[in-house]
DNA sequence: GAAGAGAGCGCC
DNA sequence: AAAGGGCGCTCTCTTC
């Protein structure tokens, strides 16, 4: 039989090994309760030996590091690190051994910048016992930095905090109504001392009650490492320190499962979202390419254009800055035209307003041109300094950024960048770039959720949003038309089309007749009675729908499909928002659900064909693979993509949209052209 | 001068 | 009384 690469040498190695010397058992006692620096191989070794034969439950580690390129400043005193230059300094093991109802812990801080570790880390990262870390992505960076391999199974504190208290410090509820100036002020503080400080290791140490002896010196400690000598001696407090973050977080671990167990998370916490934190680190560290000439050539073109649009509208209306809310209702309060941009008691001088009025007056279509222009971009994806050490950019990939479940992205902000510039986007030289996108998801998942035979079975046609038009406008589409081929008909009716899915995602997001009449421009007593047809459609979605804000109100939060829960701050009467988020929350969040799973599939399948996951945009993944296997890896994502739908909704059968037409960048259905289209014309 | 609110708009 | 879920970013203007 053939042996796969390397474990011929393997096995060569290890049996000579074996006929050398074998392993000695070695005295726990001298580890247990210690802290070991490992400063050379050797000592790497009998760490390694001593871990593999103990009866070890669980490992907690934590990293030191330093980055070898200084941070990017942005606005608002951010800093944005580039991982790629991640340098690793010490990593910090925590053996957890169970002995009478608790733990023993063997701990060993180990010195990165020695040559020649590399094999003994590697070998202790193979072992298969949960490693456990808060806030794992930087220690994963390490490891990968190092060439090391990371562990199959893993646990975040931080993620498994987050993930049990979502909902209750969402920004909403930063101004709550109907509350004394005395509750508000306390929310207020509350919730910003939340997002700040619960999350953190000393945090999480006090409510599960682990003791932590370095707080009051954890902040300059932290700092040391940034801020040392590369090749300077480690301080006896900075092995100390880096050993307790890696001893707490062991001791946490079991606490904190045990908490997950109680609020029915567990599952979840194991399945999907710890090898999230995996995939999703990977993805950040993968980063992605920018054609750098492109976006200067955009960012000049943007420049210039916007220079010509500013003297015009100062010279000929007087207007000297146009994104002053204050100077353009002057304006149009002495020309005169203030009335057509009144919108609910204010005046709204947005973009739709002044594309609808640009006939009005000349003033306006050159607003609405600088505004156009203006607006380009704000996601901070034109900022070149953002480029690391690799080549790459690499946005920060927010995990449970969003109270849902879903993802955020910063720094720059990948997921709203507009489409015409995703051509900005490329991949590697030999590489192409595609995306496999699970269309209309959130209507299959809340058909699902919400349990509506008629809207799973119009979801598994194939296009929904025709199907329901089928019905909804029967008395305006001939017989005959009703049996076209799905794609023709979606052509044909798209108008139609476009109606239904607005209704839908209405629906969805708790629009009500005002909002649908004020969207239209329809009467609200018209837009009343098509809501009221078209939820006649649905008989189960629409009971379900308003049984579940009061239900899920009472028990105080929503959840997903496998398990994630989105909490209320307070009891008492549902507000608007709160109604229309525990509706939303089981069908974003478990939609978010299912596309992690399917990404973490593919963090691990893609690696056999040296492919990587550039882009998870909520419900499409992009990537970047060989050219040679693009079309094997977009199957396998669409395969992967339709199974961990049906893993949790058998009901449904999904449709899957396949792109990779010019893979040389990251496109919209194909539309390589859409930057260099706007560098010829802005304005097209 | 910093911080926050609000407007506006990009994405799903 | 308001009337669309989830985000991040940038700008203006007000407030402390």
């Amino acid at each position: 039989m053939e042996l796969l690469a390397g474990w011929k040498e393997r096995i060569n190695a290890a049996s000579v090994a074996a006929s050398e010397s074998l392993p000695l058992p070695q005295t726990p006692a001298f580890y247990a309760g210690a802290v070991t620096f490992v400063e050379n191989t050797e000592a790497a070794a009998r760490m390694v030996e001593f871990a593999r034969q103990r009866p070890i439950s669980h490992i907690g580690i934590d990293t030191e590091f330093t980055y070898a390129r200084p941070p990017v400043l942005l606005s608002r005193g951010t800093r944005a690190y580039d991982p790629s230059s991640i340098a690793p300094l010490m990593l910090s093991v925590s053996m957890a051994e169970p002995h009478d109802g608790g733990y023993h812990a063997y701990t060993f801080v180990v010195d990165l910048r020695v040559d020649g570790l590399v094999p003994a880390l590697q070998e202790l990262m193979r072992l298969p016992v949960p490693f456990v870390g808060h806030f794992l992505k930087v220690e994963l960076f390490c490891l990968w930095q190092l060439g090391i391999a990371e562990p199959n199974i893993t646990w975040d504190t931080w993620a498994g905090e987050r993930s049990l208290g979502l909902g209750a410090t969402h920004p909403g509820y930063r101004l709550p109504e109907n509350a004394d100036g005395i509750d508000a002020t306390r929310a207020k503080e509350e919730s910003a001392e939340d997002d700040e400080f619960s999350l953190r290791l000393t945090a999480l140490c006090r409510r599960y009650g682990v003791p932590y002896e370095m707080a009051d010196e954890k902040d300059r400690l932290q700092r040391s490492f940034l801020d040392m000598d590369r090749n300077g001696k480690f301080s006896e407090a900075q092995i100390q320190y880096a050993a307790e973050d890696a001893k707490a977080a062991a001791v946490i671990y079991p606490r904190q499962v045990l908490r997950a167990v109680c609020a029915g998370a567990n599952h979840r916490l194991e399945s999907i979202e710890m090898p999230w934190v995996r995939t999703n680190a990977r993805i950040e560290w993968n980063g992605l390419r920018l054609d750098a000439d492109r976006v200067r050539a955009v960012s000049e073109a943007r420049e210039r254009h916007l220079k010509v649009l500013e003297a015009r509208l100062e010279r000929e209306y007087g207007i000297k800055n146009f994104r002053s809310h204050t100077q353009l209702y002057r304006f149009f309060d002495e020309s005169g035209l203030l009335d057509l941009f009144r919108k609910k008691g204010t005046y709204s001088f947005d973009r739709k307003n002044l594309k609808l009025f640009r006939e009005r007056h000349s003033a306006i279509s050159l607003l609405y041109a600088a505004r156009r222009i203006y607006d380009l971009d704000k996601t901070g994806m034109l900022d070149l300094r953002l480029v690391g050490a690799d080549g790459r950019v690499h946005p920060q990939h927010r995990q449970l950024g969003a109270h849902t479940g879903r993802q955020t992205t910063t720094a720059p902000n990948l997921l709203g960048l507009p489409k015409a510039l995703r051509p900005l986007c490329i991949c590697d030289p030999g590489n192409g770039i595609g995306e496999v996108d699970l269309s209309q998801i959130e209507v299959g998942v809340a058909a699902a959720v919400y349990g509506d035979a008629v809207l799973i079975a119009m979801f598994n046609s194939g296009d929904v949003y025709s199907e329901m038009a089928k019905v909804f406008y029967r008395d305006l589409i001939p017989p005959a038309d009703l049996g076209l081929p799905v794609k023709a008909f979606k052509k044909k009716y798209s108008h139609l089309r476009d109606r239904m899915k607005v209704f839908t995602l209405g629906i969805m997001y708790g629009m009500t007749p005002y909002g649908i009449a004020a969207l239209n421009g329809i009467s609200v007593l018209e837009a009343r009675q098509q809501w009221a047809r078209f939820l006649g459609m649905f008989p189960a979605l629409k009971r379900a729908l308003r049984e579940s804000a009061v239900l899920y109100g009472y028990r105080g939060y929503s959840v997903t499909v496998s398990g994630l829960r989105r909490y209320r701050a307070s009891s008492g009467a549902l507000s608007k928002w709160e109604g229309n988020w525990l509706v939303n929350h089981p069908v974003q969040g478990s939609a978010a659900d299912v596309f992690k799973l399917a990404g973490n599939r593919l963090d691990r399948l893609y690696q056999q064909f040296g492919a990587r996951i550039v882009l998870p945009f909520h419900d499409a993944f992009v990537f970047e693979a060989p050219l040679c296997h693009l079309h094997a890896v977009a199957e396998l994502t669409a395969v992967e993509m339709k199974h961990a739908v049906q893993i949790y909704f058998p009901c449904l059968d999904p449709q899957v949209e396949i792109n990779v037409k010019n893979p040389e960048c990251w496109n919209k259905d194909g539309d390589a052209g859409s930057v260099d289209r706007w560098l010829l014309d802005p304005l097209a």
